[in-house]
DNA sequence: TGTACATCAGTGAACGCGCGTTCACTGATGTAC
DNA sequence: TGTACATCAGTGAACGCGCGTTCACTGATGTAC
């Protein structure tokens, strides 16, 4: 997609397309992102996007991956400040999901919102870019239950389809109820975040601090998987 | 918005028109609900359809109003129906909650979902519709606290500013743990519903089944609030 | 019963707009000799 | 050092499209006398 390039305007089109596509999605939301849009902000013309973008959808899919490895990156960031104890390390990617979000709310709605209408994102690349990000999540509770601290017992009494699909998917070697644990953590995250960033929570003028509410939640999902606090 | 009609094509038309919108937004998602497809499916010409709304935006609020409305009834027909335990009449709300998401999916996710591009809820008129479908909710929770089945204490040692928020904005009398349970379990149950309307929680294609997924999970819910089963 | 009139739901043409995409082009730059 | 040529990022015009909204209208129906 990247191609030599001889003379530029800007020093590096590619990435200014996509900076301007992002800061339009935080003005009209993601379901507009439009390519004259994005030329006029650029005071190039249209066409000139196809340079670096063989069409409108091929932009949106290098968004897509873009925002998912943004998040891998700040779940990774919140990982490697954090040796104390697995309770706060899974409170750390938490708090760097969410964080994450509200930072990148656009981005957020873009690879977990609604999808883009008459957009359909093809799976052979935007699946392992998802599957990066999500890896991060699982990896931190199943390191805390690979040091024996997760309560795995009594979960479930039989692998129910969904947990076992994820097993299989992810080729995971642990106990099924891990994978369940992450799903379950990442519905919550997902849930308070989601109502978080439409306004849902709080009443949206106040503008709210969600903050404790978040802190109290996570903290009871980690008491319920047996991981003691700090 | 109604008006004495005289003669008409279809016998409401109005209702026509919110069912025909309501179809596309299945088809092409909620942020192409076009007044142009909207007639063309009707076969009447577009201007027809400002004989019943004044413009685009407000078809849209009263397309979110209809399905606040629906989600309240689904919720209230919940109720009616079990008095078995208190734990047993959560499940049953929850259940409903999950089915008519999954039943009325571009609905939920008009009012759950990413806002329509310029479009702007009218807050007077979208407030108290979303307050009636959360107030069921909440009743079925504070049903339990008033009748002795919840453990609220040591949920927070202070009430933080969200909650209070929402005792004050809803006029509760009761425990603010109440609320923040109601919240709690609203945020897990649209956490569980949203990646599962979107295909995250289960490999698409296959469409496996999250049923179990959510009966454990809304379980652990139950008896984290301290409510005995069956 | 018959006629004149008012009502008003729906029509059809038109407006100005923004969109993605195509195409032949231009003109600055880099390269070869 | 100087000239001829190739490259190719970006241009400008054009395409066909769908959109929300306005406006003067038409023609079927209901009403009054």
């Amino acid at each position: 997609m990247v191609r030599p390039k001889q003379k530029e305007q800007h020093p590096d089109l590619e990435s200014a397309i996509k900076e301007v596509a992002r800061s339009q999605m935080i003005e009209n939301g993601s379901a507009s992102i439009s390519l004259r849009a994005i030329a006029r902000a650029l005071k190039i013309t249209a066409p000139a996007i196809y340079n670096y973008f063989p069409n409108r959808d091929e932009l949106v899919t290098a968004l897509i991956v873009d925002a998912y490895n943004s998040l891998r990156d700040a779940l990774l960031a919140s990982q490697k400040t954090n040796t104390v104890s697995h309770a706060e390390g899974i409170m750390a990617s938490a708090r760097a999901y969410r964080n994450w979000a509200l930072a990148h709310a656009e981005e957020y709605n873009l690879i977990f919102g609604t999808p883009i209408p008459n957009y359909h994102a093809p799976m052979e690349i935007t699946g392992p870019a998802a599957a990066g990000s999500m890896a991060v999540l699982l990896g931190v509770i199943d390191a805390a239950w690979r040091a024996g601290k997760l309560k795995t017992e009594g979960v479930f009494t039989s692998t129910p389809e969904m947990i076992q699909a994820w097993v299989d998917k992810l080729d995971y070697d642990g106990d099924p109820a891990v994978i369940h644990f992450a799903m379950a953590s990442w519905s919550q995250l997902h849930g308070i975040v989601s109502l978080e960033l439409f306004g849902h929570l709080a009443a949206v003028p106040a503008k709210i601090k969600v903050d404790s509410f978040f802190e109290i939640e996570i903290r009871a999902m980690i008491a319920r998987m047996g991981v003691e606090g700090e």
